[in-house]
DNA sequence: GACAGACTATACCGTTCGGTATATAATAAT
DNA sequence: ATTATTATATACCGAACGGTATAGTCTGTC
């Protein structure tokens, strides 16, 4: 019965479903059974309550990605493990996921676009960095860091978006994981 | 001077720059030198709009993608055109390619989605179509045709989409195809 | 030169937008 | 009990939204 918690989670939904510009305040205090004002003292403004929901749920998800991946040896496992962080991350908030997947392609130029902008770049120099350990034991990778990063995160979150999009019904499940980590270790003739 | 095709070429712009819903009609049309019932007697809604600029666009790309991709013997090949296509595509209107990439992650209630939804879905189509060639051939493929297609996709989308995204300035060449031709055929090790 | 159809300008519609001024209720500290 | 702080409601703001009714103005046809 946290309206601040409730504002929130309500407010994602209607994101996601409806879009960040295409869904008022008027929409969300409703839905959320408080009144302008409430939403207002706790967020300052529509702004913040996107704000407060990137901070809250993809800070979370940005602090373990760090902590967790690292590259020891076996390259096969570092990789399924990363997919399996994003894969329980979607599954633990779909609605957000789509929401990132939308944003952090959206018009550079719009309000939205600026307040997700840092988070996705911090995501991505969290995936660059586990890619620059990976070549100082592969060197035939050296200087290729910023391409396989792109190419790893693309293959996963394409991954994800579809199963969100499909419906969640079909779960993903380790051998979707397997798969997947074989096509961007090995390709697709060893599928 | 045609004042149809000036609406669209500003209202694409607009769109990419600030996002469907948040770009309203009167700014369209005053970029545009023209005024509300101009646009209304040539779209009848700002939605006409949005559905005009993918049928010009899209309908042309995807009927060229169509007709060009095939698999006759050589994977490489095809598979390199393929990205060649996208990456000419995005080349010749970076900020419609954008939008797509926006719009097609978009909120699944919106306006916008509902608009754009088919023609993904029949850009899939081909891709998919393609694999299924392939997989005729090389038969340790069967059954993961939309795995691939999928994987395929993404990492064709994710390239382009950085490139736009980081300015256009370091083009996309010959080197870059290769290289992400090679990752989708034989994963990272043979970079 | 009358007339039809395509096109465009002025001015306006009701609604919703994000945001706020004001007042009151609840809570906690003194 | 008094007071300060936090939290919530009513009612409203000007601006912008998508869209349109009306009144023309062009252009080509007969």
């Amino acid at each position: 019965m946290d309206k601040r918690q409730m504002i929130m989670e309500n407010a994602l939904t209607l994101f996601a479903r409806e879009g960040y510009e295409g869904c008022g305040v008027m929409k969300i205090v409703t839905e959320s059974q408080v009144t302008k004002p409430t939403l207002y003292h706790y967020f300052g403004s529509k702004e913040g309550v996107l704000r407060s929901i990137y901070e809250f749920y993809f800070s979370e998800f940005l602090n373990k990605l760090a902590a967790d991946i690292k590259y020891q040896d076996n390259l096969m496992i570092a990789i399924s493990e990363i997919i399996s962080l994003y894969t329980d991350f979607a599954y633990q908030s779909p609605d957000f996921y789509w929401l990132t997947a939308h944003l952090r392609r959206g018009p550079r130029e719009s309000e939205s676009y600026l307040i997700v902008a840092d988070y996705h770049m911090r995501e991505r120099d969290i995936l660059e960095n586990f890619m620059k350990d990976v070549s100082s034991v592969h060197m035939n990778l050296k200087g290729m860091e910023g391409q396989l990063t792109r190419n790893l995160h693309n293959l996963i979150s394409g991954l994800v978006e579809e199963k969100i999009l499909t419906g969640l019904g079909n779960k993903i499940d380790d051998h979707d994981i397997t798969l997947l980590t074989k096509q961007f270790l090995y390709g697709i003739f060893s599928l």
